[in-house]
DNA sequence: ACCTGAACACCGTTCAAGT
DNA sequence: ACCTGAACACCGTTCAAGT
């Protein structure tokens, strides 16, 4: 059912002895653990297997380690999954469709911003909902930006754009909200389609019974216009964002 | 720091030897135990102490008795926290200003109904991340209605109002993802205020200094306007409702 | 400098046994 | 019928010790 992952994936074992035999630096292999080294394998992990199965002595396992020797590199489990959501956060740093400020407009900027967040979630199903659901370290980082970089990015923005201070906050607010709506049931719905598959289809539709309604509208509330409604509903607020923006 | 949930707390071996002896049951004390109890002690010590701390064995002490005995009732530590979602989202059902059915059209309806999740959410700023994070039995009960209750009610509703059926589907879709976004927001705010005290005001602002409209609109963007912008965000939506029924 | 062994205090879960 | 003791296989985390 559950294909573990298998300790020494990373062969660090297999041409170390020679090396040091030779005094010298392995060639390639034998990098010697780094910080950027755990979190990432931490990122792959959870793409590839789930939250739940992430433990430091699995992840200690993969990287071919102790689990204590992650200590060195990471204060502790929490933390390390912190630096999971910064990591995937600034993923969108190296997205060339995202900008720093407007060039075309603030609704070009934020559009780009959106589409940038959008694809970062559906590059992670599974971890995104850390990014939605981890504790802010401040009230003001809201998911899913989160990021000093990004909500900086989004206030200077605007704020050039010609939005008064309580406007940014204001547009800052409802672009957090719609953004972490629509991913979050994005991206869970991914999750549940390729999700237990031990319920056969007529079960479900006999266990439906006493809800007719839900069964008649399976089919259409199974259909996925996510895309479709993403694009319209960031349209929509984009419109009262305008508005917003004019008050007072 | 964290107090610790004592054991005992429900004190049922006070007056339960007496009753033994008497051959009878006891008068309120030592009930037996049930489904239902455990699922609320959860509740509790979520809303109280926070969904980390909740261990079977931690949760078994509280009620007086070892953790294995839980089992009796609950098949897994999971099967309860899905027991526990389902738990808060039925207070709904108690409340007397949400209807099962539109009784003066449906955007009274919804109204009813969205700020009914939005005073569950209120009441379980600890628990309500699990309303919606945890995956859902089918793609079709979204967070944060996640009942076929809520969910028959909500189709039937707006069928009854005279949306079509792709009507009906998308603004479901629409009218959760609005939920989940603006109450995840509004509870995980609720949290982060009473958050760990252990960093001074100061030491927040100098670590702000490369990031100025962070710093500047800091007072900005800890306003809480939650309740207003719930309201004009929801009446925006049964705006676009109303569009979304008239096509086609 | 980097990693490990051994240990501690916890987990969830099982199963045969107690009353 | 209901609960427990003991056990198993795991956790996160510490610290002194190894190389």
């Amino acid at each position: 059912m559950s294909d573990e992952p298998r300790a020494g994936s990373t062969p660090a074992h297999v041409d170390g002895d020679a090396a040091i035999i030779r005094g010298e630096e392995p060639p390639s292999a034998r990098v010697p653990l780094s910080r950027e080294r755990v979190v990432d394998a931490a990122v792959v992990f959870i793409d590839e297997h789930g939250l739940p199965g992430l433990s430091m002595r699995r992840l200690g396992a993969i990287l071919g380690v102790e689990a204590m020797s992650l200590y060195r590199y990471v204060p502790g489990r929490e933390q390390l999954l912190d630096a999971v959501v910064e990591r995937i956060v600034d993923e969108m740093a190296a997205d060339p469709d995202v900008i720093d400020r407007p060039e075309h407009g603030w609704q070009d900027f934020l559009q780009r911003l959106a589409h940038g967040i959008r694809r970062v979630a559906l590059r992670h199903p599974n971890a995104f909902p850390l990014v939605a659901s981890r504790p802010a370290e401040a009230p003001w980082l809201r998911p899913p930006l989160r990021s000093l970089r990004w909500v900086e990015a989004f206030l200077v923005g605007l704020g050039d754009e010609g939005f008064g201070d309580d406007a940014v906050a204001e547009a800052y607010r409802a672009f957090t909200s719609f953004l972490l709506g629509h991913l979050l049931l994005e991206v869970a719905s991914l999750g549940a389609d390729l999700g237990p598959l031990d319920v056969v289809e007529e079960d479900v539709d006999s266990s439906l019974a006493p809800y007719p309604a839900v069964r008649r509208l399976k089919p259409a509330l199974r259909q996925d216009h996510s895309a479709m409604e993403f694009e319209e509903s960031l349209e929509n607020l984009l419109q009262r964002m305008a508005l917003i923006k004019d008050e007072r």
